[in-house]
DNA sequence: CGCGGCTTTGATGTTCATCAAGTAAAGTGG
DNA sequence: CCACTTTACTTGATGAACATCAAAGCCGCG
């Protein structure tokens, strides 16, 4: 972890129109005086469940993985999560301590303001607002949604799927090299890592899937897909 | 399904204190220009999967279920919601069509309000969107945390959790009329209704629960609690 | 009064978790 | 840099939890 001297001001900042389309260059100059860059190596913990929130997160590059402690010890991962769905925003305004835990699957780039402070633009801008509404509103629906999709689904319809959001959302690649362990992916599907392997085992005897490691290729994508969805 | 003539105007309302604190009373009468109230009978349909989103919708009075059909065939209820936690917030801002499906568990009443109207008053008034955000992010929060610790609990723990539930936060009292069908419970929990059947009278021979049909009693609710908490 | 949906119980089957045991890989300290 | 320890990965065997199937009674409703 390392905090960077913010170079630039939010005002010149490449990456605001993910969020901060609707805000007039004072608000942003305002926002930018308590400002930190903060730059996680891969495996690095952000933000641990229980902790005060007292800033407002953002994500502007990396992929993080959001989960929580189970009552049963074991770990379950809500969601992985990229830049534009960032959803460390669903604790933000809904308590006062972060419900779950997040940590960096790759070197990310979080931009931390001051949670006042962007609670009182929220309060002038109400256009801003609304982006945000809609913004953290999109967020959770593709958590439930997924959550929902994916135990409705047999063990080898979970790897096909997560094996295609990989390939399909995240790296836009039939090769990928996987973010996470396959300890991590049990917890992200909801089964046994033993399982995991298995069925990742199968695939690759059945000529869908190519496997080095954490490199995965996908050769059958039309089977995938169908297995994906057949539950 | 019945449309109120509304009487008097959201200045007025009782319940409005559930959301609407932080709106002006100009404003209270600039929606209540649009508003309509609806009655709704136990078991009518409120809102359908894939219908066009027009109107803000709030539960003032009553107990709905909000539920998505599966891949599977199966019905999977999300939540059940009560005027305080009314869901379909969710969809509300992140989609231009419903995403979920909502029915009246007991008579309830819904004000619809123009959703453009609202946003309107979002839009020009910060103080009443950031309160709007806190509680789109507690319903989402809400429906996220309990999914994955009903999920995480075995058969007996999820019917224990449920019952405890219903009687601890729905109805507050020790014996209580269960607004939904065994298979309906099954749908909520994740389970058969074979299975459901089958620990409701498990535990009404344990005698920890009395059961009439619909009407359920507590007997013995810290053992219940072990059970929901024991996984 | 008969039909369809809900409820209930029992018997059967299958999916999946758990247990065990071994190999490979990756981090740790002298 | 090498011994050491820990963590990740892998495969097979076993068993338990749960879904599915089947059959019958019940209730509400047109």
């Amino acid at each position: 972890m390392k905090i960077i001297q913010p170079t630039g001001s939010c005002k010149s900042c490449t990456l605001k129109s993910l969020l901060f389309t609707k805000m007039t260059d004072k608000e942003l100059e305002y926002l930018n005086g308590f400002r930190k860059e903060i730059l996680f190596e891969k495996g690095e913990s952000i933000i641990k469940e229980g902790t005060p929130i007292n800033e407002f997160l953002y994500l502007k590059k990396g992929l993080v993985k959001l989960y929580k402690f189970g009552a049963s010890q074991r770990e379950r991962i809500i969601s992985i999560a990229r830049p534009r769905d960032f959803v460390s925003l669903i604790s933000t305004f809904s308590s006062t301590k972060y419900q779950y835990s997040i940590t960096a699957l790759e070197e990310s780039l979080v931009c931390s303001l001051q949670l006042e402070s962007m609670k009182t633009v929220i309060r002038n801008n109400g256009g801003f607002a609304l982006e945000l509404i809609q913004h953290i509103s999109r967020s959770s629906n593709n958590v439930i949604q997924s959550t929902f999709e994916i135990d409705d689904k047999h063990l080898r319809g979970r790897i096909a799927y997560i094996l295609l959001w990989f390939s399909k959302k995240i790296y836009h690649n039939n090769i990928f090299t996987l973010p996470i362990s396959r300890k991590e992916m049990g917890e992200l599907i909801n089964m046994t890592t033993e399982n995991v392997i298995r069925i990742l085992s199968e695939f690759r005897k059945d000529g869908l899937i190519k496997i080095d490691g954490k490199v995965i290729g996908v050769l059958n994508q039309d089977l995938l897909e169908k297995i994906s969805k057949s539950g």
